[in-house]
DNA sequence: GCCGTTTTCGGCCCGACTGTTTTCAGTCG
């Protein structure tokens, strides 16, 4: 079995669990935790880099030691250092560190003073009151570890589209108060990231104590968690927790950036700040030596400091921005203004809620060259695909269609199923006269990595494939990615001149971020496609830009910003 | 355990809030 970047990265992250609840040397944990997150962020696959004998200690936060403790996962799927830690504590006593207000102290407390290995016998112990009685604890705290256990099933993220509409009037509910000037969603929002854990929104204003007391008092707050005299959280009816901060002015961009994180972003700014006798926080830049304020009103004072451009928010992960910053080859990132035409839509034809025509009025309205009509092939059995006579039906009726059509054109296209075998759902004959050919995997995505590679593989020998659609069929909190190696996948398609789509559905969203990034690191150009089956649905093309950007996208690394015109020659296999 | 344009040793981001305290430890982000 293959190790995957997330697994090392896993298990470095239980290593720092499991030595914190040891109460090993802080730094030592952090250094772990701090591998973990460059392996997550790695845009290629840690197990090629061990096999081609580079040197992994190159790798940010990755020294010698480590670098060891990686070849040895990748050889033998084992760490030996994790194996002893977990003989003392097994992996059911670090699981309780994912109980709000339980970190390694007191969970350690727990296991040593009452026995408690597990969440059932520490639900046993706060309904018997043995938790309040111990140092440390008390009623209140034993009531939020029984709060918390009770709602750790639905620990999900949620969707960033489905987070908008909670921001929109989460906005206008704490812009209607006198004191606020502004008002703004940061974190993994503002980011752009696929899916956001829990939301922090900053309030400018002066007056802390009124803007927090009105926010707690919004209608949908199911709970509040905590208020101060700057900061409230809350959990909304709908679960979501929100996080506010309200800031003055001088701290504002300060406190935006702060906030917007990531973390690990903010982090190698601070490295930067003390570099140059700064210290760097959510209330300003201030002189080491005399604490004087010297940048905090905006975000771009703040870059400015450290003699870097505006770095935009989805590119703040700490993953060679800011390197990329200070010597001016920051990416010119893709908009959705860029985009010219979808390549993925569904009609009546197949399971799309609305005609051909209506699909095309609705391309036309959003300002779109060109559209692509892509309805499903037989062997999807939930939907009624198209078989060889009907897709040339729709051909025709195409074809019709555009003869009353200036500003739009149609494309005849398809989105044929890759059977089992990596054979096609229809034949060659009515595929080569398509205009655009997409295929994609919807059956059998339980197969072991190396026989789904192949399968794909032969699917893209097929001289009429024009572009693999969402190829690792996620769905995000539903789903896991097939397993695929997608560098083999990713190269294949340059060899052959075919393309990999960015599927912009938001609970799919696939590619990555990450796998984004190793396309354009592989030259391989991808499509953005709504895989629109309504009109509205052709306004989710924003998320997939959103994840292009995050890849580091340029207009250029993305076919469908060219006129069709452009883009035929490079299918034109 | 990592890292280095002050350093190969001695640092390592830092402040708010909570709960259990009576001056602060632990947790969180």
């Amino acid at each position: 079995m293959p190790v995957h970047n997330a697994d090392v990265a896993a298990l470095f992250e239980d290593v720092a669990d499991l030595l914190a609840i040891q109460g090993e040397n802080a730094f030592r944990i952090r250094a772990y935790r701090n591998a973990a997150r460059t392996l997550n962020q790695l845009s290629r696959p840690v197990a090629d880099l061990v096999a081609a004998g580079e040197d992994l200690s190159d790798l940010p936060d990755i020294g010698d030691d480590l670098a060891g403790k990686i070849a040895t996962i990748v050889e033998t799927g084992r760490l030996p250092l994790y194996d002893e830690l977990a003989q003392d504590i097994p992996p059911s006593v670090a699981d309780l560190l994912r109980i709000p207000g339980l970190g390694p102290k007191r969970v350690r407390r727990l296991r040593d003073a009452l026995g408690v290995d597990s969440r059932a016998a520490l639900k046993r112990a706060a309904e018997t009151g043995k938790v309040q009685a111990l140092d440390g604890f008390g009623e209140t705290m034993e009531q939020n570890i029984l709060d918390g256990l009770a709602q750790m099933s639905d620990d999900a993220r949620w969707l960033l589209a489905r987070v908008e509409p909670i921001v929109a009037s989460l906005h206008d509910h704490v812009s209607a108060h006198d004191a606020v000037e502004r008002v703004d969603a940061a974190g993994s929002y503002r980011r752009r990231k696929e899916t956001v854990g829990d939301l922090d929104v900053l309030a400018l204003a002066d007056d802390g104590p009124a803007v927090t007391e009105h926010f707690a008092a919004y209608e949908d707050v199911a709970e509040t968690l905590s208020q101060g005299d700057t900061r409230a959280s809350v959990r909304l009816r709908s679960g979501l927790q929100v996080d506010l901060r309200v800031v003055p002015p001088k701290s504002y961009g300060a406190a935006l950036l702060y906030f917007t994180g990531s973390k690990a972003h903010n982090v190698a700014l601070r490295d930067r700040a003390v570099a140059a006798g700064l210290k760097l926080n959510e209330y300003g830049a201030f002189r080491d030596d005399t604490e004087k304020r010297v940048a905090g009103t905006t975000e771009d004072d703040i870059y400015d400091l450290f003699d870097l451009p505006y770095i935009v928010p989805e590119l703040r992960e700490n993953r060679g921005e800011l390197d990329a910053a200070a010597d001016g080859t920051l990416p010119d990132l893709v908009t959705r203004a860029d985009l010219r035409g979808n390549l993925h839509t569904h009609t009546t034809y197949s399971d799309g809620l609305h005609s051909l025509e209506e699909m095309a009025a609705a391309a036309q309205t959003r300002g779109l060259e060109y559209l692509a009509i892509t309805d499903h092939s037989p062997a999807v059995a939930v939907v009624q695909g198209l078989d060889a006579d009907a897709l040339r039906a729709q051909m025709d009726a195409i074809d019709r269609l555009n003869e009353d059509l200036d500003d739009l054109r149609v494309l005849k296209g398809i989105e044929v199923d890759i059977l089992k075998d990596g054979s096609l759902d229809l034949p060659d004959a009515v595929l080569a006269d398509l205009d655009l050919c997409l295929c994609a995997l919807h059956t059998a995505l339980d197969l072991d990595e190396e026989t789904q590679t192949e399968r794909v593989l032969r699917a893209l020998d097929n001289p009429h494939v024009h572009v693999l659609a969402h190829p690792t069929g996620r769905r995000i909190n539903e789903r896991p990615p097939i397993e695929i190696d997608l560098d083999r996948v990713m190269e294949a398609a340059a060899d052959r001149g075919c393309v990999l789509e960015l599927n912009a559905q938001p609970e799919r969203l696939d590619l990555s971020d990450v796998h984004c990034r190793r396309a354009k690191e592989l030259g391989l150009p991808l499509v953005i496609g709504a895989d629109a089956h309504s009109t509205d649905g052709l306004d989710v093309l924003r998320y997939g830009v959103d994840q292009a950007r995050r890849g580091w996208l340029e207009a250029d690394d993305v076919l469908n910003t060219k006129p069709w015109a452009d883009i035929a020659p490079v299918f034109d296999r």
